[in-house]
DNA sequence: TTGATATATTGACGTTTATCGATACAGCCG
DNA sequence: CGGCTGTATCGATAAACGTCAATATATCAA
């Protein structure tokens, strides 16, 4: 299963040694992982990066009556992704009368980097 | 459908204008959209999370059979994982003998910071 | 209160995804 | 060659996801 002296002469040939005692901790704790897929997963569609790239556009909260139209698909459609992105937390949400107002979570947003900056380890520390 | 002057003398009243023509292109266009969002997919799983870490936690590319066994899912799973993160360029692939033996793709991963950061607009430079 | 409008929720449907067992493929060894 | 072992692919299945039409909720206006 795991490659030895005996089974790879041809591996111990070179200075590569794959088959150090492979144990310990996973790098990330299971919570991390699950925490870290979850953040992806709210960016994992299209439309949403859309509607993050409008609200990025503008300082001030934006009216979904703006958003809407810009897309093809339903209005109900669109408010399933605000609610996707609004409980990851990327967006902050505002009533106005009838109208709902949605503004970037820079804060959180602001965070992203450094997740992605994990995935690299120890290298590469800008 | 948007809220005109007519309609919402409130919030014509405090100094939020929500209602500036809103036209132009979309923040991302269509493809970088859904570039960006399966770069996100694919690290949208818990799994492929933990094998980034794992990964990034060497120098040397790993053998698969000391990923498996760190895994309780089944090895055709890590297989499909390692697929998912090699098919969106994470990973570097490489054969010795029987075994495979996989990398991080530093520069690609490097590049994910950025990609976050659009996200944020013009705001919040660093 | 009644009606109108903006947004959210519900329920259903087709597609994608994570997972497994079974199997195929590839490279080594005798 | 034939058998063994590590990894990948295949086929199936259940869960999750994106989408829509229909409906509910909330706020304002008359």
């Amino acid at each position: 299963m795991k490659p030895t002296i005996t089974i790879q002469p041809d591996v111990l040939a070179g200075d590569e040694s794959c088959c150090a005692p492979v144990s310990g901790p996973l790098a990330f704790s299971d919570d991390e992982a699950v925490t870290m897929a979850n953040q992806f997963k709210a960016l994992a569609d299209p439309t949403r990066i859309q509607i993050l790239g409008i609200l990025a556009g503008r300082e001030e909260p934006t009216c979904v009556c703006e958003i809407t139209p810009r897309f093809t698909i339903s209005q109900p459609t669109i408010s399933h992704h605000l609610r996707i992105l609004r409980d990851a937390d990327f967006i902050f949400a505002e009533r106005r009368g009838t109208f709902m107002y949605y503004q970037l979570n820079q804060v959180r947003l602001a965070e992203l980097p450094e997740a992605a900056r994990r995935l690299l380890g120890d290298a590469v520390p800008a």
